[in-house]
DNA sequence: CGCCAGGATTGAA
DNA sequence: TTCAATCATGGC
């Protein structure tokens, strides 16, 4: 057992304290680590690194499943399971999809991408501070305000120091100035005030489970930095709604070149089809589109 | 409607 | 080597 208080600059162990081997089939946590939808895991080596929630933990793809090593005892590993959703059906997903070539193609080009289930004000944090930024960035700012706002947690030994996702009461006591400092610019309001909201108690994260997918959204844009975009992407990561379609400029991209390939769609048009050609697990169909455009369409389709 | 507000990175000139 | 474009929200 090794206290946080052994080392006097914090926060280094000698060594993981557990590990467990999360059975999974057809998942490939490398493609879903790093696909946009979280911002705070890193490849190392051969496996992925990262936080969640207290816990510094690494995890690795071998044979059968995933394997997860911690630095504190963990004996319950719902979280995990819940954060990488490893216990959902994939085969059972992929089966709702429409069976076109798009679809065909991107479901062949990345077999095992999978939808994590983040925490709510996490996920909307991050997604706020993703406004018109890249996704370098975005991990630039979400690190700078861990350092800032995070709690200090435990890492194994020659590891950087690793902090918490600071929760919402953390950057409701922030200024704007200070948040700034943390590069994120015109976010910073919008962060703030969201924040401020929540720890006040005035906007609720956790009613949004009860609402529909319709009424999540319009309440999830309320917050000042929340357009439609956001507002799905948060309600998809975390909230597991899944038809929601985030449409980003990838996405658009990809829908104008691949399913209307002749004629100029119109935005509203390509909301609609989202909307209505993706069936139940849109969202997953989305991810899917997602990452076939940023790994492989790239270079051809920018120039749209 | 068009522009602007951070800014790291990319790719064109 | 410069230098414009990327990203998507809200205010003007």
């Amino acid at each position: 057992m090794v206290s946080p208080s052994q080392k006097n600059n914090g926060n280094e162990a000698s060594s993981f304290g557990t590990q467990i081997l999360l059975p999974v089939i057809d998942y490939d946590l490398a493609a879903t680590l790093d696909s946009g939808q979280a911002f705070r895991w890193q490849q190392k080596d051969n496996h992925w690194q990262g936080v969640l929630g207290k816990h510094f933990v690494r995890l690795k793809q071998v044979e059968g499943g995933i394997h997860a090593e911690t630095v504190e005892k963990v004996n319950n590993w719902y979280w995990l399971e819940e954060f990488l959703q490893s216990k959902s059906d994939l085969a059972s997903i992929l089966k709702t999809f429409p069976v076109d070539d798009p679809m065909t193609t991107a479901v062949a080009n990345c077999h095992g991408l999978r939808l994590l289930r983040q925490d709510p004000w996490e996920c909307l944090a991050a997604f706020i501070l993703s406004s018109t930024k890249q996704i370098v960035q975005i991990r630039q700012i979400i690190s700078l305000l861990c350092r800032k706002y995070g709690e200090p947690i435990m890492v194994p030994a020659g590891e950087a120091p690793a902090f918490s996702f600071p929760g919402p009461d953390k950057i409701a006591a922030a200024t704007e100035a200070e948040l700034r400092a943390c590069k994120m610019g015109f976010r910073a309001p919008g962060l703030l005030a969201a924040a401020r909201r929540i720890d006040g108690g005035e906007f609720d994260l956790e009613a949004l489970k009860r609402m529909s997918y319709a009424e999540a959204r319009l309440q999830l844009m309320t917050l000042h930095g929340v357009g439609g975009k956001i507002a799905d992407c948060v309600l998809l990561f975390a909230y597991g709604f899944d038809t929601s379609f985030p449409l980003d400029v990838w996405v658009k991209r990809a829908l104008q070149e691949l399913y209307f390939p002749r004629r100029r769609a119109t935005e509203a048009r390509l909301e609609r089809f989202a909307a209505t050609h993706f069936g139940p697990h849109a969202g997953y169909a989305q991810q899917y589109l997602f990452h076939y455009v940023r790994t492989k369409l790239h270079a051809r389709i920018k120039t749209i």
